[in-house]
DNA sequence: CGCCTCTTTGAGCTCAATCAAGGTGTGTGG
DNA sequence: CCACACACCTTGATTGAGCTCAAAGAGGCG
């Protein structure tokens, strides 16, 4: 039964998140414990946008994209999953749910990938967890809305608040971006073009406020970054 | 006593409400009972950005607009709640929760504002009424990351789009926006420029596609609108 | 070794922003 | 009752940030 070997690993794994924070093994196992994991490559597709929802599931490592396609056929990226993240676990209680974007994950990734059904009967019964579902989505809604009012600011200023959001979700005080991350991404994520991306952040770099290797990017000069959120010119 | 007769007659309108679908009256009294009726004049603000969150609440007539300041100090908006909406509820888990945006009547309106406490002591204690909350969360994600997605698109997309969003929030087939909206918030609402806005529209009003009077705008083509919402050149 | 994805740089163009100026309606205080 | 302020709408002229197009180098992989 080495499954359940992984699984009871996966369970521990999830103490750390805070959306279990003041559960007990006994609780996760309950939760979680007819859950599977689910082990990604690289750009692999986790859930498909339109398809039904018949389950949903708890990021364990690495991180998924969630994107959906623009009117002119590119990609919209929407929000970036990372451990601790659940998804699509707020249209479970819809009657007939439909994935509303597509997960691709970024790099070697791993999911906890757990039925509707467990969510309806048993993740219900927990107000605690819902309640802590609902503070994950309002950090979601509140980076959109942000972005929201970033509208008019300057590319200069979206890619820094993009790079900061990021940062900002993972715990350590470590300036490298924890997910490989290109150019095209930070495109997408931003309603901006590739070049327009790679013109500022080679920008940045010729001035070490930034470093990247192979798609790692680590931000050298966090007040300079800082300050770009804010700067009207460049 | 008039305070309680109104409050019963509120009562009696929340039942019309998606989110207490499947509730008695003495459900909503024991969820409700203790709020009080807020009733706003045009442009009143009701919840002011940054302040400590001591009360939750429903929109039970009328509108409010949310919004942001943008670092260049003008307004970003970035919901309109309707009635039934509910409005900071998912902040109020928290433990010390604050208001993430402001709030401002549009129009006379009508609020339900309900302690915190009730909500944590009550709210809750009713699943079924948590899920329904998460799906008007679900909603407003939805809203925003299709707007996430009209990024690229060019800013007569952007326009219908948010026209149409609008109008689906209501049940009736009217194509009159029951709800006054200045050209200046409809660019605030879409990060673009007033006089952008007003020239797109103005076209719209010439070419006999939409009809304002006294800030309530009138959708005339409805398949016109749709177009434009996916037509790439105008 | 050819294919594919990602990055880079340059040149020109365009959509929408900005600036400027004028019109209208409403509320407010003298 | 008028004058003034203010919020909203409108139109035109100018400008610029960022898009598109084009071309090419640099890994990584079957």
């Amino acid at each position: 039964m080495e499954k359940s070997v992984a699984l009871q690993a996966a369970l521990n794994e999830l103490l750390n998140f805070k959306v279990f924070e003041g559960c007990s093994i006994s609780d996760l196992s309950e939760l979680c414990g007819s859950g599977e994991i689910v082990v990604s490559q690289h750009k692999e597709l986790l859930y498909q946008m339109g398809q039904p929802a018949e389950s949903f599931g708890i990021v364990l490592s690495g991180a998924y994209k969630l994107s959906r396609l623009t009117p002119s056929g590119d990609d919209a990226i929407v929000y970036f999953s990372t451990p601790g993240d659940v998804i699509a676990a707020f249209i479970m209680s819809q009657s007939t749910p439909v994935y509303p974007v597509s997960s691709f994950a970024m790099g070697p990734s791993r999911f906890l990938k757990i039925p509707k059904e467990v969510f309806l009967k048993k993740w219900k019964m927990h107000p605690d967890l819902l309640f802590k579902i609902q503070s994950l989505l309002s950090n979601r809604i509140g980076s959109l809305q942000i972005q929201k009012t970033l509208l008019k600011a300057p590319l200069s200023s979206k890619i820094a608040f993009l790079l900061m959001d990021i940062l900002n979700k993972y715990d350590s005080n470590d300036t490298v971006l924890p997910l490989p991350l290109t150019r095209k991404e930070i495109a997408d994520s931003l309603g901006a073009s590739v070049e327009s991306v790679i013109r500022i952040m080679s920008d940045w770099s010729k001035r070490g406020i930034i470093e990247t290797h192979d798609h790692q990017i680590k931000v050298l000069k966090l007040d300079k970054i800082i300050e770009e959120m804010s700067v009207t010119s460049s």
